[in-house]
DNA sequence: CCATAAAAATGATTGCGGCTCATTTATAAT
DNA sequence: ATTATAAATGAGCCGCAATCATTTTTATGG
């Protein structure tokens, strides 16, 4: 059967990566040993490298399957309905969090990217993860929510870059998930709301506000 | 003499660090050879390891040195009797000019920062680094130009985190240095101003009525 | 100026680990 | 059952960081 052959092959890649993650994780990029990840996916040493061009790619794999699991991660802890606000907030505590939790291979992404120390292309699924944040802040803009005059790259940088940041202070202090960081966060991005004085964008927003509430009557028709 | 002596061994030690220095850059930590920084230095292989213990020791101390350096820079770029939002912006200028002209030992900044895979601690020079910041945050909130109710560490996590993620996007994009990613840091840290009037509630407000109905929406969506 | 001890420098050698490739084993095709 | 093809193996190769026995330089004293 040629297709049980691809699932046991598939197996074998799966098992590799997993080792991979594990020892990575354990030992860093130079400490680990190809032999060790070999031995603990069951497999011959030279097998690993059938799946596998050299030990950078292997790397890169392991971080793009970490990246692509938090995207996963990232689109199932956003509640749909929310508003752009609570959808930030949301993100922002699972990002931070994500961080802490799996700091070792977050830091280990850096070395990904580094083809033969030139700091090449990002990998493609960090740039599917952004992308979580950059759909956000674009219906945010779209919604009125928050205003078009700041480019989504710039607040961007602001959101991952304070949270990374803040992620290592965390870790390095042994302090775990701290709120309050989300919060001043949040409270920072106030700043990208319309301004609330009299120019022409305190006009009333009628379509945002007629989107909205036929949202809710959708939604109170659902629930009796 | 003993004192040429000294100087004969500190110029040699200088002279391996500058070689390390421009070796690293150029190759990347995995690309650059020992053999390679012994022939540029003038020196004997073996002599590299009288100065330091191993290749790590080495790019520590390269690493160590550019910030150093650094921070000289930092404070001779800060205008000595400015006010404090002039001179937080003199820092943040000259810092990303910094980031993105040295991109590729800012990049290995991080490889020093492990220990065999472990995040060790901060370098020195590091801590040294953002002290120049915490020193100018701190003058702003003792003369009451910045409120308190922030803790440094997080403001500073947004000044640091925001500008090395935008110097990457920079980098990448091969912009380079972009005024407007100043601006906006700067126009975020109006935030941290101590408030002077309470707002205006009685103009109508589109978002303010959207803040509610989100709120209403959320409620909804949370109790079936 | 030479003798001698100590310090510094050298580079051939070693050991480790990533990667290769000749050989073996498993699978598919006829 | 036979052959062809694909997959897996692991002993060995090779590059490079690090070592250390040897050589060279420098400091000291008579």
């Amino acid at each position: 059967m040629a297709d049980t052959q691809r699932q046991r092959l598939e197996a074998r890649e799966e098992a590799i990566l997993a080792a991979a993650t594990a020892v990575f994780g354990e030992s860093g990029v130079d400490g680990a040993r190809m032999a060790e990840i070999a031995r603990r996916a069951d497999v011959a040493e030279g097998t690993v490298y059938l799946y596998y061009k050299n030990k950078h790619e292997l790397l890169e794999a392991v971080v793009d399957r970490f990246w692509r699991e938090l995207t996963k991660g990232a689109i199932a802890a956003i509640s749909e309905g929310a508003n752009v606000s609570q959808q930030l907030q949301e993100l922002a505590s699972y990002h931070l969090q994500s961080l802490i939790d799996d700091f070792k291979i977050v830091e280990i992404t850096s070395r990904a990217r580094m083809r033969h120390g030139v700091p090449g292309r990002q990998l493609p699924q960090i740039r599917e993860y952004v992308r979580v944040f950059d759909a956000i802040m674009q219906r945010g803009i779209d919604l009125r929510e928050f205003s078009a005059d700041t480019a989504i790259w710039q607040i961007r940088d602001v959101f991952y870059g304070t949270l990374e940041h803040s992620a290592r202070t965390l870790v390095l202090r042994e302090q775990g998930f701290d709120p309050s960081v989300i919060d001043h966060l949040m409270r920072l991005f106030e700043q990208y709301r319309p301004s609330k004085q009299s120019d022409d964008t305190s006009t009333l927003d009628s379509s945002a506000i007629m989107e909205a509430l036929s949202r809710i009557e959708t939604k109170l028709s659902q629930s009796p």
